[in-house]
DNA sequence: TAGTGGTCTAGACCACCCT
DNA sequence: GGGTGGTCTAGACCACTAG
């Protein structure tokens, strides 16, 4: 026997539909991601070797390295020079990604509500017009909301935003979340800058979260900036520790 | 004039060296870094077509491709199809990466120190043994450090890890950081999962970090991975939030 | 030594964007 | 319509790993 295991990819009837206009190194890979997210690839076993992968499905070696290369991007799979290419072990969930608090907890199916406090427009003070690049005292929207979840309040959310960029309704607001807001006002969101912390609650915010004064609370503050490098949103978040932490996923940076 | 602004790479003298064992794309991708980094290709400039581009470094346009995509995977190049590729306005300065707590306050200058609170070893409690997949009750390490900052105490820092990866001498944990010494050992981090949130501290905890009882304290528990899915630590931190908040930014997945 | 991934080439056609 | 990036091909040589 010249080899113990038999690549596992011949059992998967792979295929490419080249009439389709998803790119064939993008179903390629979406088949396999399949395949390990359903057990059909097992942790640690080794696929075939590009070449022959290429030839098998009738694609150009660069394709299949594509396809290859984007599921190491995503920590599915390791490449060894000398060894071939080979399913990760451990299980890789939730990378972390700039989602919002609202499509989190409703992927979660926790039913988020939000009650919107504060809708207007005011003065932009010192340290809102530096994370937003306008000038100070220029109007700026700000929006405080609360969460909810089972009825029960689990964070406070403080944003500002740049005139202009969205008209911020309150209904849309109590019924969505702020970045599909923006997506839909076809902002396309870049990058974001976030810092998280924790510290005791004030009296004002220990009252609209339900905790004592002086309760530890995980804060978070970020800046989200769209492709062009603009600014569009800049928050400070109070989160209620029992009821929520922020988990995620790291890649280690090659 | 066809074109209002001129292709700024061409005054950068860009050059690629054939026998060097960096790879041609790397060494151009450096070099755009590097004139992002200091300002040479200033925020939303436009940079020339590829295949120009290529021409000019006798290069293919795959390799000037590769190139630029490691910029764009980085946040500091934009693509537009029918416009160009665009150097992203805002500053993408610190990706989110697996680094530990000691090599960021170095960085920093902080001068960080260590003192080594606990070096042992305990049989696996139910919560140890399910993070590093090892049977409840067999033997692991366990270690916990003090990290000071200025004579400060900073965080307090509880780790376990399986035997047999690595020899925890005292003196090198109170020199260095974990993943360093993990490094050097020849693994190769490969992810990471975090769960970051706050609670009060305990009396214990209070007393270690100098803190009162009851006062906020930032949480963190990891487990993180080699690059064939073992388990290689398990870790939970408590942080003095007035010292220590966490910082990164984000990429939006495309 | 044989086999793997890592890199590179010199073309090609298409989809999209702006004017 | 002209220019851009997006995708794809069919080869090639090299570096590293294992047996």
């Amino acid at each position: 026997m010249p080899k113990p295991d038999v690549d596992p990819t011949v059992t998967l009837d792979l295929s490419v539909d080249r009439s389709s206009p998803v790119p064939l190194y993008f179903q390629l890979s979406q088949q396999l991601e399949a395949a390990i997210e359903h057990g059909a690839l097992t942790p640690g076993s080794l696929l075939g070797n590009e070449i022959e992968l290429a030839g098998r499905l009738g694609l150009s070696r660069p394709t299949v390295r594509q396809a290859i290369q984007s599921l190491v991007d995503k920590g599915l799979l390791v490449r060894r020079r000398g060894v071939g290419t080979q399913v990760v072990h451990s299980q890789v969930k939730r990378p972390l990604e700039l989602s919002s608090l609202y499509d989190d907890l409703e992927a979660a199916g926790q039913r988020p509500a939000t009650k919107v406090l504060v809708n207007t427009v005011v003065p932009a003070g010192a340290e809102i017009a530096a994370a937003l690049s306008v000038p100070e005292g220029s109007e700026v929207h700000h929006v405080e909301r609360l969460r909810l979840t089972h009825g029960e309040p689990m964070a406070c959310l403080c944003n500002y935003l740049p005139l202009g960029l969205l008209d911020l309704d309150t209904g849309h607001l109590e019924s969505t979340g702020l970045y599909r807001l923006m997506r839909g006002a076809g902002i396309t969101l870049h990058s974001a800058r976030q810092a998280i912390g924790a510290r005791a609650a004030t009296a004002a915010e220990a009252e609209r979260l339900g905790e004592e004064t002086g309760a530890p609370l995980l804060t978070m503050a970020r800046t989200t900036y769209d492709d062009t490098g603009r600014a569009v949103e800049y928050g400070t978040h109070t989160y209620r520790p029992a009821r929520y932490s922020f988990e995620f996923q790291l890649l280690v940076r090659s």
